[in-house]
DNA sequence: ATGTCACCTGGTAGGTGA
């Protein structure tokens, strides 16, 4: 089972690159059955389904104008249970969560996508949302784990978790995504019994997920990483491999981001 | 080098967010 995340930054505009991504992922023997999206900045109204549909993917989307927008995507006929937008009982005007339950020969699997907020500065308003939002997807997580044992949280979490994440931790100490109180929510996360799948293994060093646009930044890889997928402890057996797959990042007009992508086998070892 | 990209408004540029 082969799991990835991917903030697109624009539907609209990278359609074509996520088709051609995912029909790569089938022609390498790795084909995704579910892939979530972020920052597809769409209403739901103008989601390309029919352009998927075309090429066997069904999505489930939860977007909004101009900014964020989630989608769930995978192949035409899986079956998709128990979908859900946002953060149940967090009023919040901005679509950054979506949900769903996917059946596997191991065992269902419980696959969160999440567009965590930015946060801008510490000490900003978006910030103080940030914190905010951070708290509710904490407790939540919680209870989504009381009721589903194997569980997925992945996405753009706009938070570099250690030091290597980093490509100059000297900069970037204190700054946004990578600020104390930001990684003491990520270790939140984590204590509610998940694990970061890309630290299962050895991974090159200077692994990035997000290069800035501006400063050749992708070409002298200067970049953070702070797209993530965790797993619940009952997963982590079937973890087999997870990785950071920088080629869209080479294409014209990329994303920021590289997709992010997990293998899970069917039995544990 | 505060050096880009995407989106919006309201236009043929400027503001916002990332």
């Amino acid at each position: 089972m082969n799991l990835a995340t991917w903030n697109v930054n624009s539907l609209a505009v990278r359609l074509p690159q996520l088709l051609d991504w995912l029909a790569a992922q089938a022609t390498a023997d790795q084909p995704i059955d579910a892939l979530v999206l972020q920052e597809t900045k769409l209403v739901d109204e103008k989601f390309p389904h029919a352009e998927l549909q075309a090429a066997g993917w069904q999505a489930r989307c939860f977007g909004q104008r101009t900014y964020n927008g989630v989608a769930l995507i995978t192949p035409i006929g899986a079956a998709t249970e128990g979908v859900l937008h946002n953060i149940p009982g967090f009023d919040d005007e901005q679509a950054r969560v979506i949900a769903g339950t996917l059946p596997s020969a191991g065992g269902a699997v419980r696959v969160v996508g999440a567009y965590f907020p930015n946060g801008q500065a510490p000490g900003s308003d978006k910030f103080a949302y940030k914190m905010r939002w951070l708290e509710a997807l904490t407790a939540w997580i919680g209870d989504e784990l009381q009721t589903h044992e194997r569980l997925v949280l992945m996405g753009d979490f706009n938070i570099a978790p250690e030091d290597r994440d980093v490509h100059d931790p000297v900069a970037w100490a204190g700054q946004i995504h990578c600020t104390p109180e930001e990684r003491a929510w990520f270790g939140r996360l984590v204590s509610l019994g998940l694990v970061d799948a890309f630290r299962l293994f050895e991974q090159p060093p200077k692994s990035w997920s997000w290069w800035d646009y501006r400063n050749l930044a992708f070409r002298k890889n200067q970049g953070l990483r702070i797209d993530h997928i965790l797993v619940s402890e009952a997963l982590r057996p079937r973890v087999v491999s997870c990785h950071i797959d920088k080629l869209p990042r080479k294409n014209e007009r990329p994303s920021d981001h590289a997709p992010v992508v997990v293998t899970l086998g069917e039995t544990a070892t």
